[in-house]
DNA sequence: CTAGAATAGCTCTAACTGCAACTATTCGAA
DNA sequence: TTCGAATAGTTGCAGTTAGAGCTATTCTAG
């Protein structure tokens, strides 16, 4: 029983993990699907995201990440035509992503194939639930 | 309340988001305790999860990332002197990673940092206990 | 009106990551 | 025994990441 004299550190370790191995999995899923389309996982990341024009910094909160990295997402986006950098109408600092006709219908096609399976699924409705007002629970700082 | 016309896919996604952000912050919270014993973040989730020798492979099973990634990890910490590599005792292909009285030293003064203030602080015992069956159930395959 | 602080975006860098390909060793079945 | 499959570790690579430092613009207090 020597490896049990650890009382309370090794549950929260073990959570952390538990918390870092899904999102792992997550994102790998992400991966694999966009990776279908030609895009990578961040790319893939930043169309789901794009529900409407918004800011880069608007996108880089939704997608968990600094400003720095949705500069370089977009940029590839932005070559392959899927978006486009649009002055922002009240701030000239800033700029409005803007989905092209052939960016909006890719996203379509990602947001289909993530539909499919998810790796929450295993989790009923109401564990969802649960999980959602846990995890939003924790983020409050 | 034309943005709710979607029953199903925002919530999962938005979930997803949410466990996305949980991982970051976990992640910057080892990386800035890491920072202050002059340790990088994946540095310092290897040194926690060394509890014992074991092998390479199963380190980064713990770690939850990719065998070569530890490769790499393991590289500069037996450059630093934390840790060696010892041919495996049963297996001539695997080896040992063993942590020196240095590394052992570095360990403990690590987890004395990470135990002082948790990101899942604000969940209460019941919460985290039900937090990690949910994660749990959502791992199973 | 005007400086100084704050903010939006960009560039650059060091580090991390998954994945595929490779060598060495072990295992398992004919 | 022996040969093919599986496994441990390594290497190389493209992609990702946080963070600091930069410019341009906006906001704010005086």
């Amino acid at each position: 029983m020597a490896t049990e004299r650890e009382t309370q550190a090794p549950t929260d370790r073990e959570l952390c993990g538990l918390v870092k191995v899904l999102s792992n999995q997550i994102e790998a899923n992400i991966r694999g699907r966009a990776a279908t389309l030609g895009l990578t996982a961040s790319q893939g990341t930043a169309l789901c995201e794009l529900t409407r024009p918004m800011t880069l910094r608007e996108l880089a909160e939704r997608m968990g990440c600094e400003p720095s990295n949705v500069t370089f997402v977009a940029d590839r986006l932005e070559e392959q035509g899927y978006l486009e950098r649009h002055p922002h109408p009240d701030d000239r600092r800033a700029k409005q992503l803007v989905l092209t006709p052939k960016g909006t219908e890719l996203r379509r096609r990602l947001l289909e194939l993530l539909s499919e399976n998810s790796p929450l699924a295993p989790l009923a409705p109401e564990e969802q639930d649960v999980l959602q007002q846990l995890l939003t629970r924790a983020l409050i700082r």
